[in-house]
DNA sequence: CTTCCTCCGTAGTGATCGTTACGAAAAGGT
DNA sequence: ACCTTTTCGTAACGATCACTACGGAGGAAG
């Protein structure tokens, strides 16, 4: 008697657990059709029919490693923290797991964006112009800030890029199906980031 | 003499600025690899050649696309308002037309999220999980209202989606290639949104 | 009318997409 | 030894991708 009971068959000659982390950096960074299967293949080191016994299709391999990456790097506000303490923390952790790891930026707010590529130039061409938008943005903070509509010493750069994060999730909710009653909403809430009386 | 000079050869059938704005809105509706060159012909009514002709490439009519989009759907903070007027203008403005129009959301913030018909069941998989994520945000803002950690009234669904904005922000902005210094900045400024004593 | 230029659409191009049929190989059970 | 079960990888599958060669049609110029 093992003390690992097989079952018949040929065995298994990779860790499942081992390839589903390897799709899951592919799948992060490269988002869901960036990911192709041929690079799946690759990463993995692993024929296709092996990746399909092991995971059934790419949308069910996606599905899994949205699940893994929820359990790795997932996180909720801590409930022990005072509210503005757990958000502070939260958002803390968000910046720096963003900038860390297989991929850049959270896998589940963007893990669609395409990245494959023969979307570089595509993709290329809206993030100089999310650029170009921040730049405006920031530039109206300078300008305010001068003019003494901000508190001396703001921080124009994070204002506006704080800002800018709003309408970026402000798009993001909308496509999730946010109707403009809600987004007026969040708007509104939102414009509690610009300092000063108000 | 004719008023209009027309150069030598067969002229087009067909008028490419109204070709455009139909490409436009499949781009925005589908994202740039959603929206298939076979989309592009049914929307537009013209055959491939008739699109590379006129266009070039799908790269090149993708440009010229968010282009127009820009100069009808753009806009900047108005110069003549005060910041804080300018800054609610601008976000309202948002709310409005994320939530009206051909497409949904901001062409320039999520035109590359991929939502062709393949991608589908891998964009709802992510989409739940956003979902989840801001029902797990507006609990806690509810729990922090009741333990009066939040001033009496205030709108929790809007602050939550608040705050989900700026973690989607974020992520678009960690993509876009900033670090994590900028995104402790922005953190930190978002943090603002938390209304109380600060 | 002929020539020239441009646009027309049919009918393809090769590449890549996700997916799978199938025969061989490697294990357990009897 | 033999059968069953499962995985192995080769070699395809049809569909779709962005893209274009090419012969014909429609206008202007000589």
């Amino acid at each position: 008697m093992e003390p690992v009971t097989r079952r018949a068959g040929r065995p298994r000659s990779f860790d499942p657990d081992v390839a589903l982390d390897t799709a899951l950096a592919q799948f992060w960074e490269h988002g869901y059709e960036g990911a192709s299967l041929a690079r799946l293949q690759e990463a993995t080191g692993l024929t296709a029919p092996a990746l399909y016994r092991a995971f059934g299709s790419k949308e069910q391999l996606f599905e899994r490693a949205v699940k893994r990456y929820q359990d790795k790097q997932g996180f909720a506000l801590n409930d022990r923290l005072p509210f503005r303490r757990a958000v502070a923390e939260y958002l803390a952790r968000a910046a720096r797991e963003f900038t860390t790891g297989p991929g850049r930026g959270c896998m589940i707010s963007t893990g669609m964006l395409a990245t494959s590529p023969d979307a570089h130039v595509a993709a290329e061409a809206v993030r100089i112009e999310r650029e170009r938008a921040l730049d405006m943005i920031r530039n109206r903070c300078d300008d305010a800030l001068e003019q003494g509509e901000l508190p001396e010493g703001t921080d124009t750069e994070s204002l506006a890029r704080a800002l800018a994060a709003v309408i970026q999730g402000m798009s993001v909710q909308a496509r999730d199906g946010a109707d403009t009653r809600q987004l007026q909403g969040l708007a509104e809430a939102a414009l509690a980031v610009i300092p000063g009386r108000g």
